[in-house]
DNA sequence: TCTTAACCGAGACGGTACGTCGCGTCTTCTG
DNA sequence: CAGAAGACGCGACGTACCGTCTCGGTTAAGA
């Protein structure tokens, strides 16, 4: 165990208390009510530490996101012989999240986050793992046959997400049986 | 019977300068700078006076939405023969909104103010002629038989919204193409 | 040529809720707490009904003041031979105000009021009895040699209750003493 | 062992911007104009920067008073063989005030903030040279058996002062004869 | 008897100021 | 010498009252 005199040694610790700090008041009070004097308090930290390494509160977000530190959960898609039901494995984590409690009104600071912040809206489909797995699952089915070839892969996930978004925004909650219908609607070849 | 006071009665006037102002700075501003006070001075108006009557700036956004004061265009769907060019249409009038010039800040202040305030979000979708017109002509689509039975008509329309709003939190442009994939691939019957 | 004017006449019902309103509050809550809008309520009044009658707080004090509503006391100064001994028995009805709960903030209050509108200035000696008894028994102690000759009659009272608004601004109690003391020396005659 | 506390310190030069204002607003508009808002813009400073070091307008008044702000005279009593004579020496400085143009009205604000504000009392006699000055020339007359030895010479300043103060609260103007009338029958050894 | 004008209650209106919160910058002292 | 602590100028918040101005309803003179 070193300890050194000088230099920043305590960056990494304070980066680490204020990501966490920002991530529980996220979870606790939502977006708008995220105030950087909060963060700071609650961080046991400068408010100038803040500000010099993250230029705004979205920034902040962003990171959190990145790092995995907002949804404890792995979005990973199963690959069987049934795309239909791999999908829906990856819907049932994400609807895990809007079950939870405050689960919706989590979506929705996030959204007005991604509103705000452009690097946050980068991430905001990519967090929920649709470039790393979703997208990735239904290209595989589309070079196994499984599905047309006209499939517009890249703007799948974006229309499963996307709808899930527009639900929540409109307050709509029992998103399964709606969300599985179109899933089977976008995924089972007709004749 | 009516339910009857005494004393003076809501000024009309106010109320359409408040909103008129309200719109005005939601356009020029967005949604994140949009404050009371401005509001207030912009109308001429007692800060009290838009309190009185309006509980939060999400409300005032709402109401605007439902005058159609944010988007001065008719989003009616034509009902041709051909059910991917009428829905092109429509597509072509969303996008015009988001080509115009502010036009993609004009949709993330408009989400921003539907995931702050619920009366905004219940009118998002809405208010871009989703329910009134969209899902009508696709429903008449499927009632021809040009559509499949299975079509899930309600959620078409969130989808082509979600899918737009999604791709403009990740500050995405040029969807024309992509969402005609889309619509082309959800609308065309597929052997 | 009579000046001729048709319709109800003013209402005493109203006046009296108001002057009644008026000394209640401002018991309760002092006179800068004092608001129209919470004596219109609390007598059941239109606000107008209170500006048409009064130009001012002030002016309601005044009123309120000039008709006894604010010290329920008479100030009567008795007339025997000693005249200091008569003059102590007004002091100690006004000191009985000062010692009653709330007393040093009502006198307070009082002089709050009469820094600020005239018409109170000119009743808040005359009220505690100064004029009309206290002078009087001065003068008439003068008159019978009790006193004298060139006692300055008309600025005993101001002297008196002078010293006493001081010592109340002044955040000092227990005036008894000291004020007899100075009664004592201002009416008895030295060698 | 002192109490040590990091961080920045107060600011001197708002200190004296804030206090600056506060006198020549006093002046301007009086005491029931004077507005916090208004000396924060007159000073260049934060209306916060004042709420975070006076809990009131009245403290602001204390302040300015206690540093001979408001009054830029000096209340020196001198000391010669003639009491009366001396001591209305002093009343002419006083009455210099109320006769400056706005004098009455001084006074009178500087009543009301007493009233209000139980820090404002406190210095209010003090401030006008009451305890330095008059009370001491008084004693010392005592002392020197120019006065007799059962003058109340605690009273004395205040029965001036307040007798003043009342008379301007009764909008009554030409103190100086009465004063000076006062004056003599207090000090004059009666036979 | 029937206007009709002033009264009344209620309270909406354009304003001003309140006292608080948070911003992003800047300064000081300490470990 | 980096960092916690926090003061600063600033701007907006939502609230309380101000004094004025409608409203609809009621009341008493005078036509």
């Amino acid at each position: 165990m070193k300890e050194h005199r000088s230099g920043p040694v305590r960056s990494a610790a304070a980066r680490e208390a204020i990501l966490e700090a920002t991530a529980r008041q996220f979870h606790r009070e939502g977006y708008d009510r995220l105030t950087i004097e909060g963060i700071a308090k609650e961080a046991g930290v400068g408010k100038q530490t803040i500000y010099r390494w993250w230029p705004s509160r979205g920034a902040l977000i962003a990171d959190c996101l990145a790092e995995g530190r907002l949804f404890p959960l792995s979005f990973d898609v199963p690959h069987t012989a049934d795309i239909v039901a791999d999908v829906e494995v990856w819907l049932d984590t994400v609807l895990a999240i809007l079950n939870a409690p405050q689960g919706n009104e989590l979506l929705r600071s996030l959204v007005a986050a991604a509103a705000e912040d452009a690097a946050v809206g980068d991430h905001l489909g990519a967090s929920l793992g649709v470039d790393r797995s979703l997208t990735q699952r239904v290209q595989a089915g589309v070079n196994a046959g499984e599905l047309p070839a006209d499939t517009p892969t890249e703007q799948l996930g974006q229309v499963l997400i996307g709808t899930i978004v527009l639900r929540t925004l409109g307050r709509m909650t029992d998103h399964a049986e709606p969300m599985r219908q179109l899933i089977r609607f976008l995924l089972t070849p007709r004749p």
